[in-house]
DNA sequence: TAGATTGTTAATCGATTAACAATC
DNA sequence: TAGATTGTTAATCGATTAACAATC
C-alpha cells in the first residue's frame, strides 16, 4: 500500500493513442502483420522511445527485431480507450458546431452514439439534423433519466453554458463534454471535459506570428 | 547571446489565455475595473501562482492589493495573440465539420476570417455554404496566391489529408490548421497544427470508464 | 497602518529523452 | 551469429506549486 495513492494520469500519452490507432488500422488494410515502434514513430515524426513508453500503457508487449502484432496492438489501445463498448450520449445546443457533431462519422467509429439533440430555438425543436431528432429542452430530464444517458455534449452559446450544464447534471449525467468557452462550475464528482478550438487557435496564432518574425530577422 | 537559443514555447500557458480573455470580457460588459488574480484563478478553477505566471507573459504587471486593470489586461492577451490584426484563411473540406467551422463565429471574434472553402464534390461546387462560396480544388493555387492567403484549414475525409495539404503547400500556405485524424508531412518551415477530437474524446473515454470502476469499488 | 495581493526565487512534480542490457 | 528492436532505469527538461519578500 503507498502512502500517496499513485495519479497514473498519462494524458499526453492517452491523447497520442487516437493517432497510433489511426495509423494502425492503415497498416492493417494494407496487410502488414507487424510493425516496429520505430516505424510507428518515424511516421507520426515522434520519439521511438515515447512510442514503446505509450505503448506499454495497453499493457502489449512487442518482439525485439520484429515490433508489435499490428491486430494485437489495435484491439488492445482499443480495449484500453473503452472504445469497444458502445457509450451513447446526448447533445445540448443544435448550432453551427452541434450540427457538425451530430453528423460527425468519427464519433461512430469510436463508439460514441448521439441517440438525441435538445435545442431551445421552437424553429428547431421536432425537427431532424443530420438525422437526430431534437427536441425540447424540457424534455432532457425525462429522457435521458429513460434512455440511462450519462455523457452530455454541450455546444450552446456561452451564455446559455452554464444553465445547460446543470440542467444536464440533473437529468443525471456523470460526464459533460463542453465545447463552449465557457468554464463549467458542477457539482464534485461530475466530470468535465474541455474541448475549445479557441485554445489550438491561440496556439497556432502564436506559432504563426513567430515564423513571421523570423522571416523579417532571419 | 546564450549558447542554447532559448525556447520561449509556454505551450500550456498559451493554451489558457483563451480562457482569461472570455472571463475579462464578461467581467468588462459587468462594469469591472480591476480584477485580482486571485478571483480569475477561482472563477477557471486555476492555481492563483499559476494566473499571476501566465499573465506575466503578456508584459502586464498589476498593482498590490488592487490587481489588474480589466481593460489593459484584455488589450495585452489580444495583443499578444495576434488576435487584434486580421488573419484571412482558406478552407479545405465542406463536410460536416468543415461547414461548422465555415460558420463558425468564434473565429471571427479573433480576428479570422475564412474567405473562400474549396470541396472536391461537384455537388457542391460553385454553391454557398454559410455564406461562403465553395470552389473546386482546382482554383485554390491560382485564388490563394492572388489573395496572399497564407492558412489554410483542413476538414477533408483523412485518406484525402494528405494530397490536400500538399495542394496548400504548393499554393504558398505556410501553416495548416489539420482537423483530419492523418499525420501531414509537409516541407520544413511549414506549420502544421493538429486539432483532433479524437485525443480529446480519448481523455475522457479513459476519465468515463476510470469513474465507473471507482463507483463499484469506492 | 495592516494585510491582501503582487512578482520572483526555489522546490517539486511529471513527462520526455538518453543510455543500455536483454533478446529474438 | 550479428544486429535491430525491445523494455527499463537514470538523466534531463519544463511546468506546476510552494515559499516569501515587496508594495500599495
Amino acid at each position: 500500500m503507498d502512502p500517496k495513492p499513485a495519479k497514473l494520469n498519462k494524458t499526453p500519452t492517452i491523447r497520442r493513442l487516437p493517432a497510433y490507432l489511426h495509423l494502425l488500422r492503415q497498416l492493417q488494410e494494407l496487410g502488414w502483420e507487424t510493425v516496429s515502434g520505430t516505424y510507428l514513430a518515424d511516421e507520426l515524426k515522434l520519439d521511438p522511445v515515447q512510442v514503446r513508453k505509450d505503448l506499454t500503457i495497453t499493457g502489449i508487449v512487442g518482439k525485439p527485431r520484429v515490433g508489435f502484432r499490428v491486430t494485437e496492438l489495435i484491439a488492445a489501445i482499443v480495449n484500453y480507450l473503452g472504445w469497444n463498448n458502445p457509450t451513447e450520449a446526448l447533445l445540448v445546443g443544435v448550432g453551427n458546431l452541434g450540427s457538425a457533431l451530430l453528423g460527425y462519422s468519427g464519433f461512430q467509429r469510436h463508439g460514441l452514439t448521439i441517440v438525441v439533440a435538445f435545442d431551445a430555438d421552437p424553429r428547431k425543436i421536432d425537427t431532424e439534423v443530420q438525422g437526430k431528432i431534437v427536441l425540447s429542452l424540457e424534455k432532457l430530464p425525462g429522457l435521458a433519466q429513460r434512455l440511462h444517458i450519462r455523457l452530455g455534449i454541450l455546444a450552446v452559446p456561452a451564455e446559455a453554458a452554464q444553465s445547460a450544464a446543470e440542467l444536464m447534471v440533473a437529468a443525471g449525467m456523470k460526464a459533460i463534454w463542453n465545447f463552449t468557452p465557457a468554464s463549467l462550475t458542477v457539482p464534485a464528482g461530475i466530470i468535465v471535459q474541455n474541448e475549445d478550438l479557441s485554445s489550438g487557435l491561440a496556439v497556432l496564432s502564436r506559432r504563426l506570428s513567430s515564423a513571421e518574425s523570423e522571416e523579417l530577422l532571419p
